[in-house]
RNA sequence: CCUCCCGUAGUUCAAUGGAUAGAACAGGAGACUUCUAAGCUCUUGAUGGAAGUUCGAUUCUUCCCGGGAGGACCA
C-alpha cells in the first residue's frame, strides 16, 4: 500500500524542487492522522525557505489537483504534516488478494549465520538457548526475503577447557574407588551432556585451586593435541561424540538444522599458518615471546594470536575460520556472526586485523552482540558450574505448561498423553524464545527465575493462542467455502495492520531485529482478539460472515509466517 | 586508569529525530457465559541529572550520577 502512494507523493512534490530522497512516509501510529503521514515539508521548508505549515499547504493542494483514487482524503496536521487517508475498498482488496503475503524467491548469493557455538565437553546453557533463539531467527529474516542461508555452527573441540573435563572424568571413575567428591555421585539420572559439563566445571575448580593438578590438566592438554595416550583418547572420543550428540536432540527440539559444523580443532590448525604469514607481511608481530596484533595503533587493544608456548589462541583459530568460510562458500555476499556482546571488542581487533590483509572478509563479515542472560544477583559462569542448563529449563517451563493444562482451569483441554507432551514442549520453547526475541538484541535478559517466562499478556503462548483460535475458527468454517465473499464497507485496524506485515519484516531484516516481528504479532494478535470478542465470525444467517472468515484466513496465515520467522511452531490445539 | 554498552510506569520491555511516550505483568473496576477465558473492555502510573544542536530530542553531542561488559598469553 505505502508504494502506491509513493509515486504520488513523489510526483507531486518533486515541482517544489523536492529530491525524492528527502521523501519518507510513514504509518501513522494514531488512527486520528489517518493512515500515512508524510514529514516531507518540515524536512524541506528551511531549503525552500518557507515555513513548514505553508509549503504543506501548497504541497496538498497540488496533491488534490490529481487526486488518486487510491486517497480518500489528505490534510495539513501540526507543525506541517501531511496525512493521507487510504479508501476503505483498497484495504478490502489487499484482504481478498492477498499476493502480499507470497514470499520473495531467488537471491543469487548466500548468507551464512553463525549462531549457538556450544563448547564440546560444557553444557548447553540458556546462553546458548539465546544465541540460538537469535541466531534462528535471523536466519528465517533472510531466507524470508529469498535469499540462501547457510547456517554454522563453532565448536571448541580442543583447548583447555577439554583437558579440564578430561581429567574431571578421569578423578570420577578413580572416585568410584577412592572417595573423592564428584556431582555424578549425586545424580545418577544426570544426562550426558550435563555430565560432561559438569566434569568440566569440576576440572576447572580444582585447576585454579591447585597448582599440581594444574600440572596434570596441562599434560592432558597435550595429550589430546598429539593423541599419546589411549585412556585419553577414549575419554575425548567418547566425550567428544556425546556431547555433540546430546546438541543434537537439543537443535531438533528448538527446531534448527545446522549446515556446516566448523571445529577448532581443524581450523586452529589453518590458523597457524595464516598467522605465521601474517607475521612475515608485518601485520602481526612479536613481542614478548608471543605473536600479537597491536590494536592500540588502531585505538583497540593488543590481543596474542600465539602465545609465548608457541599454542594458538582464540584469535588464531578464528583467522582459520573464517578464510575457510569464504573459501567454502565463494558466492557469500556476507557472513554474519552472533555471540554474546562481552565478545565485541575482541571482534573489532580480529577485524582490523582481517582489513589489512583479507579486505573483503573483513568488509562482509558482521557480528551481531546479543546480550546474557544472567541473575537478578549477577553473572553465570560454565566454570562454576553456576549455568542454567538450556534443557533444564525447557523442562521447568514445560512442566508449568503440563500443569496449567491438567488445572483444566477453564476450557475443555483433552489432549491425549503423547499430543499433550507435544504441544507443550511447543509452548515452553515459544514462551522462551519470545521472551528472548521480544526485545532489542543487544540487552541482557534478568533472569530472577522461571516465572519470568510469561504465559500472558505479551508472550509466546499468547501468540501461539491467537493463532491456534483462528484455526479453530477456520475449522468450523469449512462448509462456507463456496459462499461469496461480499467486500465490506468499513475496514478496521485488523485489515489494516495484517497489510503491514511485509514492510515489518522487510525493516526487521534490514536491522538484524526480530524484536520488530515480535512486537508487531502482539499487536496484531490484539487486534484479531478483540475483532474476535465483538463479532461472531461465523454465522450462516449474516451475509459478511464469508469475508470476516476470509479476515480470520489472512490473520492465520500471518501469524503463521510471523511466528515461523520467530522460529515458534503453532500447536494444532492449545 | 582506558574503551564500549545500558539508565523509560512498582516490574519486564517498546517507540526509522516527529504529533497526546506505547504494551504486558502487578494493582483497581467490569462484561459475556453463542466460534478455545493462555481471551476481551475500562482504569491508576514513567523518559537518572544538567547544558547544547534542531521548527521539534527518549533518540544526536558534551559533562555528571548510577549499572554492566571488555582491556597481552582464557574463550
Amino acid at each position: 500500500m505505502k508504494e502506491l502512494l509513493f509515486p504520488h507523493i513523489i510526483k507531486v512534490v518533486s515541482t517544489f524542487g523536492i529530491d525524492e530522497k528527502m521523501v519518507d512516509i510513514e504509518y501513522s501510529d494514531n488512527t486520528n492522522h489517518g493512515d500515512f503521514s508524510t514529514n516531507v515539508a518540515l524536512i524541506n521548508a528551511k531549503k525552500l525557505k518557507m515555513n513548514p505549515s505553508q509549503l504543506a499547504d501548497k504541497i496538498v493542494s497540488k496533491f488534490k489537483e490529481e487526486m488518486p483514487d487510491l486517497v480518500e482524503s489528505v490534510a495539513v496536521a501540526g507543525a506541517g504534516f501531511i496525512n493521507f487517508k487510504i479508501k476503505d475498498k483498497f484495504w478490502a482488496e489487499k484482504i481478498l488478494d492477498t499476493k502480499w503475503l507470497e514470499r520473495s524467491h531467488g537471491g543469487q548469493t548466500s548468507v551464512m549465520v553463525e549462531y549457538t557455538d556450544p563448547n564440546p565437553f560444557k553444557e548447553f546453557h540458556i546462553g546458548h538457548l539465546m544465541s540460538n533463539a537469535i541466531g534462528e531467527s535471523i536466519s528465517r529474516l533472510i531466507e524470508y526475503s529469498g535469499t540462501k542461508v547457510i547456517r554454522a555452527n563453532w565448536q571448541g573441540d580442543v583447548g583447555p577447557h577439554v583437558a579440564k573435563a578430561i581429567w574431571g572424568a578421569l578423578k570420577d571413575q578413580k572416585s568410584k574407588i577412592k572417595d573423592q567428591k564428584f556431582p555424578q555421585e549425586e545424580n545418577s539420572e544426570i544426562s550426558k551432556s550435563a555430565y560432561w559439563g559438569k566434569a568440566y566445571a569440576f576440572g576447572a575448580d580444582a585447576y585454579d585451586k591447585d597448582e599440581n593438578i594444574r600440572k596434570e590438566i596441562n599434560e592432558i592438554n597435550k595429550k589430546i593435541y598429539d593423541r599419546s595416550d589411549e585412556k585419553v583418547n577414549e575419554l575425548y572420543d567418547k566425550g567428544r561424540k556425546e556431547s555433540l550428540e546430546a546438541f543434537e536432540d537439543i537443535y531438533k527440539r528448538l527446531d534448527t538444522k545446522f549446515d556446516n559444523y566448523f571445529f577448532e580443532g581443524k581450523e586452529g590448525r589453518n590458523g597457524e599458518e595464516i598467522a605465521n604469514e601474517l607475521l612475515k607481511k608485518g601485520i602481526l608481530e612479536e613481542s614478548d615471546g608471543a605473536i600479537i596484533f597491536k590494536g592500540e595503533k588502531y585505538g583497540l587493544h593488543t590481543r596474542v594470536f600465539i602465545t609465548s608456548n608457541g599454542l594458538p589462541t582464540y584469535e588464531t583459530k578464528e583467522l582459520g575460520l573464517n578464510i575457510e568460510k569464504f573459501k567454502l562458500y565463494p558466492d557469500l555476499s556476507q557472513s554474519i556472526i552472533v555471540t554474546a556482546n562481552e565478545q565485541s571488542d575482541y571482534f573489532k581487533v580480529l577485524f582490523k586485523a582481517f582489513s589489512l590483509f583479507e579486505e573483503n572478509i573483513a568488509n562482509k563479515t558482521k557480528h551481531i552482540a546479543h546480550g546474557l542472560m544472567r541473575f537478578a544477583s549477577g553473572k553465570m559462569s560454565s566454570r562454576k558450574g553456576n549455568v542454567i542448563s538450556g534443557e533444564v529449563l525447557i523442562d521447568e517451563i514445560k512442566s508449568m505448561v503440563i500443569e496449567k493444562i491438567d488445572s483444566n482451569d477453564s476450557a475443555k483441554r483433552e489432549f491425549g498423553e503423547i499430543e499433550k507432551d507435544e504441544i507443550a514442549d511447543m509452548i515452553a520453547i515459544g514462551a522462551i524464545k519470545y521472551t528472548i526475541l521480544r526485545q532489542a538484541i543487544g540487552g541482557d535478559i534478568v533472569f530472577d527465575s522461571s516465572k519470568s517466562i510469561s504465559f500472558e499478556g505479551d508472550s509466546g503462548p499468547y501468540l501461539q493462542y491467537s493463532t491456534v483460535r483462528a484455526g479453530a475458527i477456520l475449522a468450523k468454517a469449512k462448509d462456507m467455502v463456496n459462499t461469496e465473499v461480499r467486500p465490506p464497507e468499513k475496514v478496521g485496524q485488523l485489515e489494516r495492520l495484517l497489510v503491514r506485515f511485509p514492510d515489518i519484516v522487510e525493516r526487521a531484516k534490514n536491522e538484524y531485529s526480530p524484536q520488530h516481528v515480535a512486537n508487531y504479532l502482539v499487536a496484531l494478535s490484539g487486534e484479531f482478539n478483540s475483532f474476535y470478542a465483538k463479532q461472531i465470525i461465523v454465522d450462516m444467517k449474516d451475509p459478511m460472515s464469508p469475508y470476516y472468515v476470509t479476515l480470520t484466513k489472512v490473520f492465520r496465515k500471518v501469524m503463521e509466517e510471523g511466528l515461523w520467522i520467530l522460529g515458534i511452531k503453532v500447536p494444532s490445539k492449545m
